[in-house]
RNA sequence: GGGGGUGUAGCUCAGUGGUAGAGCAUCUGCCUUUUAAGCAGGUGGCCGAUGGUUCGAUCCCAUCCACCCUCACCA
């Protein structure tokens, strides 16, 4: 008899095969916990789960069940709950949710175990699971399919309950450090804060062209000029480029302003929040990825741009000029033709030969003003930014600011952003016209900050795909 | 977009120019402390799609589709 036979011939019985509720009394975990205290009691307990594994001997079977805690198992004895009774079992199978009420017992080998009194159909599944000893091991079906995924892998499911805790912990830091998290619009009439082609959609009723954001970061400036003093926004962004083991199209960012604060403040502030998520999760500083001990403990390196470039290349390139760089560039293997602007080859140079090396966290200080048309122009050092960039494992996982205030720089950086644009360059900025007159009113000496959550998880988690730490990647529909 | 790989039973995987195999799952028996339960016997396949070569293709060739890896792109 097969899975949709079997349901029939329940209801046949005046069997409800998806009944509304199961009063459970324990968790699996729970009884595990408390064993050697509910095995005195006289009173049953009542645990629901899925029926995982299962392995019948005529009169009697056993079965684990799985939780959201985790699984234990449930012995099931023909003359202990009648035998018409367990003919009825007979009808379940792996994969239904069945819910058991019975005293806990330890068996002949000493496992924690649940002798069942009564039982209850709780829903009845129409497909097998995956094959229980290699679980589901095709990463198509995997992601597709992720709640089998879930089921049958449980250090997938361990990666995503991580991942919330992750999140917690960030909020639980910033809230305790006085920050208010706020929400700002995922339409933007015009995008800005990052370098990415955007996903647009249409408002019907305004009849007006929309688009996902692909960061956040000009509506939280705006709620600082407003007078918020601390604000940050955990929040999806959207952006219409590749999609490889570090990009997925929509994913998480984590955007944070200070006003008052310069990016050494910032700085700071990343090493605690670092910190705090480790001990939290784990009780230490120091955190395994891959190969690596990465040791989180402040303070943290900081190395200027032109000098990480010096260390790693040989070459001081910070008073070089343009054609010698684009000479550099070439004798790397890098792209160096000249419809390429200066700012992204420096930045293919940083990308090829440091960013690889940077496997303690790093922070990366003082960038070209030509790469970061939102920083602050560095206070004594000509032609930088106050900007740094911070690298764990090899990955970039942060970028702050001394965030610029000063709106006629930021109309000129705008300008700047325009020509780039009209050169071909779709990633440039668009000058937003309303963003600059908010700035004209007043924008007080302001630190902000952006940390690719998904990378953030993916270090925590020991995840080399961001598909990893993603419930659902984007994936082709099934055609 | 370039290069490489994969696609065979529900799942994990073998395999062959002559219409297909294992383990698990599933079905039928037997089995009242098992745990990758066991024993016996079954069911299950457009061999990713479309063309071509061939007497004959799951296998060789071409194209396409999906996924993986990698490079390019990408704050």
């Amino acid at each position: 008899m097969h899975r949709r036979e079997k349901l029939k011939a329940l209801q046949e019985k005046k069997i409800n095969p998806y009944p509304c509720f199961f009063k459970r009394t324990y968790t699996s975990k729970e009884i595990c916990d408390s064993f050697e205290k509910l095995e005195t009691e006289t009173t049953p307990v009542s645990v629901c789960g899925r029926i995982i594994s299962l392995r019948s001997h005529g009169k009697s079977a056993f079965f684990h069940i799985l939780d959201g805690d985790g699984k234990i198992q449930v012995y099931l004895k023909s003359d202990e709950v009648g035998e018409e009774k367990y003919k009825l079992f007979e009808l379940f199978d792996i994969g239904d949710f069945i819910g058991v009420t019975g005293k806990v017992f330890k068996t002949r080998t000493g496992e924690k175990t649940v002798r069942s009194e009564d039982f209850q159909l709780l829903s009845k599944s129409l497909h097998p699971l995956p094959e229980k000893w290699h679980g589901l091991q095709d990463k198509e079906l995997r992601y597709r399919q992720r709640y089998l995924d879930l089921i049958t892998n449980p250090e997938v499911k361990e990666t995503f309950i991580l991942r919330t805790r992750i999140l917690s912990c960030i909020r639980k830091f910033l809230d305790s450090q006085g920050f208010l998290e706020v929400e700002t619009p995922v339409l933007q009439p015009v995008y800005g804060g990052a370098f990415a082609r955007p996903f647009i959609t249409h408002h019907n009723a305004l009849d007006i062209d929309l688009y996902l954001r692909i960061a956040d970061e000009l509506y939280l400036k705006r709620l600082i000029i407003g007078g918020l003093e601390k604000v940050y926004e955990v929040c999806k962004d959207f952006r219409n480029e590749g999609m490889d083991k570090n990009h997925n199209p929509e994913f998480t960012m984590l955007e944070l302003y200070q006003a008052y604060a310069d990016y050494s403040d910032i700085m700071e502030l990343c090493e605690k929040l670092f910190n705090f998520i480790a001990l939290e999760l784990f009780n230490t500083n120091k955190i395994r990825f891959q190969d690596e001990e990465i040791d989180l403990s402040p303070l943290w390196r900081r190395i200027s741009f032109w000098e990480s470039i010096e260390k790693y290349t040989g070459v001081d390139l910070s008073r070089a000029e343009e054609k010698k760089i684009r000479e550099f560039a070439q004798d790397l293997g890098l792209k160096s033709d000249p419809t390429i602007r200066i700012g992204k080859i420096i930045e293919s140079i940083f990308e090829a030969k440091v960013q690889p090396n940077l496997i303690q966290p790093t922070f990366i200080l003082d960038y070209p003003v030509e790469m970061s048309p939102f920083a602050k122009k560095h206070r004594e050092k000509e032609g930088l930014t106050e900007r740094f960039e911070g690298f764990i494992a090899g990955a970039e996982l942060m970028n702050a600011f001394s965030e610029l205030n000063d709106p006629l720089d930021q109309r000129e950086r705008f300008e700047q952003q325009a020509k780039f644009k009209q050169m071909g360059d779709e990633e440039a900025q668009v000058l937003d016209e309303d963003f600059l007159k908010a700035m004209e009113y007043g924008m007080p000496p302001t630190g902000g900050l952006g940390i690719g959550i998904d990378r953030l998880v993916m270090l925590f988690t020991n995840s080399t795909s961001i598909r990893d730490v993603i419930f659902f990647p984007q994936m082709k529909p099934e055609s």
